[in-house]
DNA sequence: AGAATACCTACTAAAATAGTAGGATTAATA
DNA sequence: TATTAATCCTACTATTTTAGTAGGTATTCT
């Protein structure tokens, strides 16, 4: 079981974005700062923006802000938007292919509840 | 996220043994009930099997038969073992090759202790 | 005009996953 | 002893996912 490294970047990045909030911040400093790599961190801000959780700023000062108050952004939002909603199994999404007597449906219902209980239950201010 | 569907069969294969304990049963009848294939039961029986979950028996009227009471065998040992340790982030596992600020590894520490908590709190007796 | 920034599309290399194929070994039974 | 039905073992392969690169466009400040 993994999560990718794609909600494990996207969650630094708006970290490091909360620690400046609510200042405008680019790229190259953020690249620079968590060391990753500038097209990639592009890639992800697409993302991030597209689903509302940063705003941008074209331009000779550009750059990038949170969308809203670090304090109602929660850790779930970010990660369930770069890797995609949480489901542990198929069978917690509801449907499932797998034609099975199911009793082992249960478990990944009851988990994928936990996951997102604890994933949402933390706050972006709470890590600054 | 995701757990691989290896977790998936592994625990579906084990509550049809449960079911059955504490009488052997062989993989042909598990293949037919479950609709899995025959040869990749066998794989994943093979890991079982080197793991002491289960206990064969080879020849005419082999089979597979749970290696303890279903009530002193938890849904997380079969899923770790399936699908290897439950490490959500490098974080979590204790190292890591992200050199950050790492505000954001608490949440990947929580989160693992959360995951083995629910999947360690299930018995295998409880999905019978 | 120039420079710095966000924005966009497309591609690719590597790894993980899911599953197949073919046979060897073991043990009960006829 | 021959047959048969089961576990056991190694190796391969096709598909999908992941992670990341590359090259170029659009916007805005100075
Ligand atoms: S409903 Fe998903 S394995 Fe049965
Ligand atoms: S320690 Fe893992 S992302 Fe920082």
């Amino acid at each position: 079981m993994k999560f990718s490294t794609r909600a494990g970047y996207g969650l630094r990045a708006m970290v490091n974005l909360a620690k400046n909030h609510p200042r405008r911040k680019n790229l190259q400093e953020i690249s620079k700062e968590e060391g990753m790599s500038l097209k990639y961190l592009e890639q992800l801000f697409r993302i991030l923006k597209k689903n509302n959780l940063v705003v941008s700023r074209k331009g000779r000062v550009g750059g990038y802000v949170l969308a809203k108050n670090p304090k109602f952004i929660r850790a779930g939002e970010i990660i369930e938007i770069m890797d995609g909603p949480i489901a542990p199994m198929e069978c917690a999404g509801g449907r499932c292919d797998m034609k099975c007597s199911c009793a082992s449906s249960v478990v990944w219902i009851k988990l994928r509840q936990q996951i997102k209980k604890t994933l949402y239950g933390i706050k972006l201010s709470e890590l600054i």
